[in-house]
DNA sequence: TTCTTTAATATAACGCTGTTATGTTCAATC
DNA sequence: GATTGAACATAACAGCGTTATATTAAAGAA
């Protein structure tokens, strides 16, 4: 990759992980990155193309978080690690978790490579999840239950992220999560097992 | 209320019904309300004003939505409707309901007042849910409780709003979230009458 | 080497944003 | 009738994303 477009990306990684997506301004990034405004121009798609490739950082990110050594544990405990890493990523990450949500006005509509990159981190997603389910289960079941883990994670971190949060004084937020989480799972293994018995 | 600060209002009202945030320009109400841009400042607070006005509509919009008859309903159904009608405006007033999140970039942080109307809501949402639960249980429970089916039913929403849920092809993308939400709330139940038993 | 073509840079501008300073008009109060 | 104060309009400010134009530097061909 160019100098000047590593270096322009890395301005905006930067100041992205500072102060989120109200740092980011094209005249903003230029002057970090030590180049002319119409630089952003020439090596990304202006605002758009950074802000594309920032999304795929996101993913990456949720990805990693849920990229660790499985062997020998047992299903519950991969889904336990797994959100625990997803939550400690969106912490640490906010604005790309926001960016990657869509949490912001901006006009901004990921890219085919961007929707295929969250595509692939959603199959990734999908195969942990499915570790809950008996291994005949078909894809509709698969995408249930993943969307199913995938909104009860998400709605915490949202609900932590933004305003309403205040309303709440709750230092363990992440650990009450994890148990609603786990109470849920339970639920889930309960279900299959139930069914398989029968 | 004075009939200019009422036009302005419906205007900011309407252009965000349509078009969101992103067509919430001050000149725009402006226009759309036949008033000068300055009116904005003189009869709300700026853009600021106008956004808290629209933050308290979308609580009363939930407050709404968890408002009906409950008479003789059992706890399961009363939370069945609540969470129906918690979807239908989540997909209705849709930028009202990201407003209320914060997922808007804009540097807009509610007003003390408007933070008040949210913490109403949440009272309300509290009372709702707390009907899960055994009546002698404390006030960390009933909170634990209540944000439990927050963040599962948010997680739904926001996930639906935003650019991921293109992945799926769900169609009946409420009717699975109320399946998933039907059996934690069983489980829920479970564990109370559990706890009741021994 | 010299000429031509192409890419990267710089400057300035366009139309938009939220906000505000400056006048102006009009109604109510002393 | 004079004065005060609120609502109004106009125009401007600084910032935004973006682009047209001009300039420079480098590379390829004669």
């Amino acid at each position: 990759m160019n100098i000047a477009k590593r270096k322009i990306l890395q301005a905006a990684s930067e100041l992205f992980l500072e102060g989120g997506i109200a740092a980011l301004s094209v005249r903003s990034i230029a002057k970090h990155a030590g180049v002319s405004t119409i630089g952003i121009y020439s090596h990304f798609q202006g605002k758009e193309g950074i802000l594309d490739e920032l999304y795929i950082q996101g993913f990456e990110l949720v990805m990693q978080a849920m990229d660790f050594e499985q062997h020998d544990l047992s299903p519950k405990e991969v889904m336990r690690r797994g959100i625990r890493g997803y939550f400690a990523m969106a912490e640490a990450h906010e604005g790309h978790y926001r960016l990657i949500f869509g949490e912001n006005d901006s006009r901004y509509t990921p890219s085919e490579e961007a929707k295929n990159v969250a595509e692939k981190a959603f199959g990734q997603l999908l195969k942990v999840t499915a570790l809950l389910l008996p291994d005949d289960a078909n894809m509709a079941l698969k995408h249930k239950n993943a969307l199913e883990i995938w909104a009860f994670v998400h709605g915490y971190v949202s609900l932590k992220h933004h305003a309403v949060a205040s309303i709440f004084e709750t230092p363990d937020w992440y650990v009450m999560a994890e148990d609603a989480l786990c109470m849920h799972i339970d639920a889930i293994l309960a279900t299959h097992t139930h069914l398989n018995s029968e």
